[in-house]
DNA sequence: GTGATTGCAAATCTTTTGCACTAAA
DNA sequence: TTTAGTGCAAAAGATTTGCAATCAC
C-alpha cells in the first residue's frame, strides 16, 4: 500500500466533503468510479452493474440516491435525451450533446463549439436557466 | 346539425386517411381535439382526460397507440424535455422549445427565432436527424 | 450515542403487451 | 367476411419510498 495509490481516495473524500456529503464507503466507491477518468455518461443501472463489477456493493436505491445528491451538489448533471431512461454527466460545465438514437450513446460537445446567435427573449416573467442543444445523429 | 359543423370530421377523416389510417371513433376524436385549434403539447395522461371530458370513450392504452401511430405517420412529434413523461408536439415542422420545469409547460420558438450559426461536425459515419434546442426557464 | 445513510422489498408511475372482442372496409 | 383496431387487465421498466438495520462522526 503505497501513498499514490490512496490519493484518489482522499481527493475524492476531500470532494465530497467540500460538498458537505459524509463521505460514506458506497459514495466514496461511487464517486471513484464516476470522477477516476475522463468525462462520463452513466445510467442509474449501468453505473449499479458497473459498482458490482468493480466490487463496490451498492443497492440500486442508493445508486439512485446517490445520483441526485451528486446532481444536487453540482458534481453531476441530468441530461435528457431519452424519454426511457436518465442520464448523468460527469461533466457539469455548460455544453451540449450528440445523441445516437439507436445506440443510446452520448458524445459531449464542448460548449465553444456551439455558437447560437440568436435566441428569442423568454417569456413574461422568467429568465434562462439553461440552454440545452442535442444533435440527434443517425448511423 | 349543419354542414360546416361536420367539416373538421371531414377534414380530420380525410388526413387520416391521407395516412393511411382507418378512421376510427376513436383516432377520429382524438385527432379532432389535437388538431382542433393551434399548436399543443400534450401528454398520454392529459390526453386521456381530456378525451374522456370531451365525450370521447378511449383507453389509456389506445391514447398510447393513437400518439405513436400519429408520430409515425407524422401528424405529431415527440418531444423529449423531462425524464419522467413523454410530450408530443401537433407542430411538426422544425422548431425548439422553451421549457419550464417547475410548471412543465412548453412554449414552441419558431426556427426562425434561433439561430445556431456553428456546429461541430458529427461523429464518423452518422449524419443529422435533428438538432433540438431546449431552452430550461425557471420564474 | 445519535442522526445520517443504506438496503431491501414493496409501492408508484408511465408505458407496453397479450388476447378476446368490436368495428371498418 | 376479413383484417385492423380497441379495451382491459396484467406485465414490464424505471424510479421512489418506508422502515429497520448500519455507519460516520
Amino acid at each position: 500500500m503505497n501513498i499514490s495509490s490512496q490519493r484518489p481516495y482522499r481527493e475524492v473524500l476531500d470532494r465530497l466533503r467540500a460538498c458537505g456529503l459524509r463521505p460514506t464507503r458506497q459514495r466514496l466507491g461511487l464517486a471513484r468510479l464516476l470522477f477516476a477518468g475522463s468525462d462520463r455518461h452513466v445510467t442509474a443501472e449501468g453505473l449499479h452493474s458497473e459498482a458490482i463489477a468493480a466490487d463496490v456493493p451498492v443497492s440500486l436505491a442508493t445508486i439512485y440516491n446517490t445520483l441526485h445528491q451528486f446532481t444536487e451538489v453540482g458534481l453531476l448533471r441530468e441530461v435528457v435525451v431519452d424519454a426511457t431512461r436518465s442520464y448523468f454527466d460527469t461533466h457539469t460545465a455548460d455544453h451540449h450533446h450528440f445523441f445516437n438514437e439507436k445506440s443510446g450513446l452520448l458524445i459531449d460537445i464542448p460548449d465553444a463549439d456551439v455558437v447560437i446567435s440568436q435566441l428569442p427573449p423568454t417569456p413574461e416573467g422568467t429568465k434562462i436557466h439553461r440552454v440545452d442543444v442535442i444533435v440527434r445523429i443517425v448511423d
